[in-house]
DNA sequence: ATCTTAACGGAACGGAAGTCCCATTAGCGG
DNA sequence: CCGCTAATGGGACTTCCGTTCCGTTAAGAT
């Protein structure tokens, strides 16, 4: 006469449970890019998937909670980061990387929905998406702030910048980009936003205080 | 025996129905910031408005749609632009405006919960609501950019300085910020931004190819 | 002031989203 | 290989969102 297990899915999280989180995660991708976040309902989910109603919302509940586990997904597909030699080389590179992720139609989609359903719900669903989404982004930071750290090494720039925050500035003006305007994240847009981190690194914009 | 009007709210705009009007879009920006635009219900909002529920669903028919003309009744407050005599100074008020905004608890939730309205429903919700969100940053931009077209006739930037990229690329940082990371927007994010956008634009980044 | 009808609002309706119950299946430890 | 039970899945049930119907109110024109 147990009482409820904790987290459905901890307990024998091999084979079929397995099979079945990957089943939906990749349903839920499909989902988010069709329907975005605000259309992303659990039973047609679970239809896609081939997968039993209750399951889905036994195991996770709520599309946020959802998005939170689609997210730890996602974080664990790290892409390793370019080695030029050159700072420029290297930001331009990084920024060539998330143009081609954010303007690619499916990945684009996936990204804007991810964001919405991360930033779209506060106070009211799980804190856990938002830590989440966080996760995801400062892995994706920490792999590529190297390239910032050798160019400090080289002395290509001060050498008490933070690093994170460059790698940062060349990811901002394509998101701001994507949610603010129409405008096409064209690859004169991603070689922009890597010229500009790197002047602005150059003239110690993004020394630690 | 005519059939159905073409949008209520018109043919007859004054009076009760522009009182209705701002109830509703008032009574939406408390419920966007308490629940984020997931938990947008326009059955609560029709209470919080005194308002019937009928009306609500009639006149706005959906979430995204009425937030689509909050977004328009947002745009229409434009704030005067800061005018020090020195580009630096200019960015750095519009950055410390722009940090101020997001910063503050219920305009960043507002903005956070409309930014997800807009870009979580792509394809299936009306795609009024992403285009009245470009027009908001529009216009917000076209405010500032005399500030840097100004910069450009003192001869502080080179002559074919895109003005609106460098007002974006001051705005960008911080709304990567909030949206990616956890991180405070202190005032120190702000004048950093605007630093780095001031370099970046100095170097020739944001010169029209 | 009066008339027309656009717009509002209460109430009842239909349907889908989410929950509960319990039988069945299949991990995983022995 | 066997047994225990975590996890799944079908179906009934409930609740609430969105729509429809129709009477009432008031905007705007004459």
């Amino acid at each position: 006469m147990a009482v409820e297990p904790p987290t459905p899915g901890t307990a024998r999280p091999g084979g079929r449970t397995a099979r079945v989180r990957a089943a939906v995660l990749r349903a839920a991708e499909d989902a988010l890019v069709e329907h975005g976040f605000a259309g992303l309902d659990l039973g047609d989910l679970a239809q896609r998937a081939e997968v039993g109603r209750t399951t889905v919302y036994r195991r996770w509940g709520s599309t946020t909670a959802l998005v939170a586990d689609l997210l730890t997904d996602m974080a664990e597909q790290s892409l390793p980061r370019a080695r030029t030699g050159s700072l420029a080389g290297d930001l331009r590179a990084n920024a060539q990387l998330v143009r081609r992720t954010l303007a690619d139609p499916r990945q684009g989609a996936l990204f804007r929905a991810v964001l919405a359903a991360a930033n779209g719900a506060p106070g009211t669903a799980d804190p856990g998406t938002t830590e989440a989404l966080r996760r995801f982004y400062r892995r994706r930071v920490e792999e590529w702030a190297p390239c910032v750290t050798e160019a400090v090494e080289r002395g290509e720039l001060p050498p008490d910048t933070d690093e994170f925050e460059v790698i940062r500035a060349v990811s901002a003006p394509l998101y701001y980009r994507m949610l603010t305007t129409g405008e096409p994240l064209d690859e004169a847009a991603a070689d922009r936003a890597a010229a500009a981190a790197e002047a602005a690194a150059r003239a110690g914009a993004y020394r630690r205080p």
